[in-house]
DNA sequence: GGAAACCCTGAAGTGGGTATAGAGTCAAGC
DNA sequence: GCTTGACTCTATACCCACTTCAGGGTTTCC
């Protein structure tokens, strides 16, 4: 199939394909004569594990690691599970780092029930007086939970 | 003071002050005859407010909005509360995917509880069969939360 | 045979910085 | 006066995972 009908069965933008071809996620599929890329059943079965891999927040690294693995079978899972453990620690982590700023967003926007002129405004003062920085959540791995 | 003050006093990185000035956040410093910028205590007010709106997570953006308004005393604070109430809007959701993601990630962890050949992994077939694709989760706003 | 739909490459842009290279400035010590 | 080292300057490239764009070529349908 065309690289269109692939994006289309796998719900995948044609650039993210082409990308992911470049990354060297996905093998270089044959070309036409006419240079279009052909992609076989095989093709859209590994883009489906990335594509699944990517809905689980993994990055593109976490991603190369388990097709590693896809491609060895006889090699022992045990990487396989602790990446997966490393990985749900740094939901866990995001989870909580999120929770604490929702309680401090809350109580900030609690400070102005109702809008007053700018310079009355609890808001713009309560950030102007939060002298503590815990800065910023730590962002690791995730976009937001990495 | 110079560069190097304001960054030590606000725990900012140097290069991120010259960012958000370049960005307008910051109103350009004098500068001494040697070129060096000299800031005065309303840039470092300033730039501790910014600093807060990030650890908040707030874009950037969002950001430019607060000043907007930090700058126009008179002006009504409306539009701060909505902007926090949305910020809050989307921290909440990203919260509510993330712990989606983590249960789907504890429930795929449980597949493979002991190491085995990565042919038989539970996790790297799971990953495979998952034929659903909720799509990775909407990021909006807040690297993450976003 | 011509228009529309599809496909190609390569480069640049996104956000919010971070890191580097290569140069200039300034104060203190000898 | 001269060197050393700390500080600062600009400009540029890099991070991630794409997305968008410019400027073409190919295929298909009527």
């Amino acid at each position: 199939m065309r690289i269109g009908e692939l994006a289309q069965v796998s719900g995948t933008p044609i650039e993210t394909i082409r990308f992911y071809e470049r990354e060297g996620l996905l093998p270089a599929a044959a070309r036409t004569e006419g240079n279009y890329r052909i992609y076989t059943p095989q093709h859209a079965d590994r883009l489906g594990f990335i594509r699944q891999c990517r809905s689980l927040d993994m990055t593109l690294d976490e991603v190369r690691v388990l097709l590693r693995f896809k491609d060895q079978p006889l090699a022992d899972c045990g990487e396989v599970n602790s990446l997966l453990d490393e990985h749900i620690g740094h939901v866990a982590e995001r989870i909580k780092a999120l929770r604490a700023l929702e309680k401090e967003l809350r109580a900030l926007r609690a400070a102005c029930p109702v809008p007053h002129a700018s310079a009355d405004c609890g808001i713009l003062q309560g950030i102007d007086h939060a002298g503590a920085k815990p800065a910023a959540a730590s962002k690791r791995h995730v976009r937001g939970a990495h």
